[in-house]
DNA sequence: CAATGTGTTCAGTCAAGACTGAAATGTGTG
DNA sequence: CACACATTTCAGTCTTGACTGAACACATTG
């Protein structure tokens, strides 16, 4: 194994650390990460598992999780009869918009909380409705947000993208 | 066990889904939730062991680990023994500036990731750019939201309080 | 400085779930 | 339709880590 390969592993694991963190399998990190550092437009089912040394097996159920959550799509080659995988486009920009999914939960259950102290003085409402008033704000910043992503993407990315000579 | 008892129960399970969703053990979960629905300002150590049916060892373990995420704080009342637990406040506040380590730490492996591709061509690094420009983005985002929440809650908060009667 | 009330630590138990590997299933090709 | 190549499924293994409970440590009070 040469140096390279060394810092890619090294890359991959790394990725798997973070996307542990966030509560998932480390084999999907992993895939992830091997999908975000190769050189090909994508990768086979077969070059997953042997890049990664993981069973065909998990691959299969890794792929299954990570489509199933639109972070990794299928492709399907003429004369060809394998699979391959590579990360969804727009990946980046829908962490916004789903985002507004999760805190439209936590409002359900501030809600629920907030019911159950309804006969409660004020002062035991206060944390709840502190909550509540955030996610208010997060969720009306969010769109905004969105809008302002794709006025000053082009901007940001000439700037990277001048950073590389 | 009366109705709102069990309701209860479910407020703090739910509590408990959420957080686990974010990689917290359950019971961090659990004392979070019975934190944020309790009556009182605090819970001693062993109202919480006792509400949450769990051993004192638990209790303990988990309030270490939430006061090292600054989550919760402690408390001493004067002519008690007991320890006393609460929300930080300002823990949603929080929640903007925390995120921004994070993101550095993306940054970070992004920057890896490019290094490793030096010499592959430009369509090859063009994901890794893409992460990394909308990480720049989410980046110089923050401080800007945290601003405008400053300026946007007393308007929210007051609409909230308004709906409570 | 005991005695009593609290909290912490840690070894052991248990459950959840990630991963493997082989059998079953699917799919395209001659 | 049969063959070969690819993927999925699933039962079993193994690891991880959450939780318990009892022994230990600490602190407050008389």
């Amino acid at each position: 194994m040469n140096l390279d390969n060394k810092r890619l592993r090294r890359f991959i694991e790394n990725t798997a650390d973070l996307m542990e963190e966030q509560g998932f399998p480390r084999m999907a990190g992993r895939v992830i990460g091997a999908l975000m550092i190769c050189t090909s437009p994508h990768l086979s089912h077969e070059e997953l598992a042997e890049q990664l040394q993981a069973s065909k097996g998990s691959i299969s159920m890794t792929t299954q999780l990570l489509m199933r959550l639109s972070i990794v799509e299928r492709i399907s080659l003429p004369g060809h009869r394998r699979h391959y995988y590579r990360l969804r486009e727009q990946l980046w920009n829908d962490l916004l918009s789903t985002r507004s999914e999760h805190i439209l939960q936590h409002l359900s259950l501030v809600d629920d909380g907030l019911a159950l102290l309804k006969t409660e003085p004020i002062e035991a409402k206060m944390r709840l409705i502190e909550l509540q008033v955030f996610s208010d704000f997060i969720l009306e910043s969010l769109p905004e947000m969105a809008k302002r992503w794709e006025q000053r993407r082009p901007e940001l990315m000439k700037k990277r993208l001048a950073q590389l000579s």
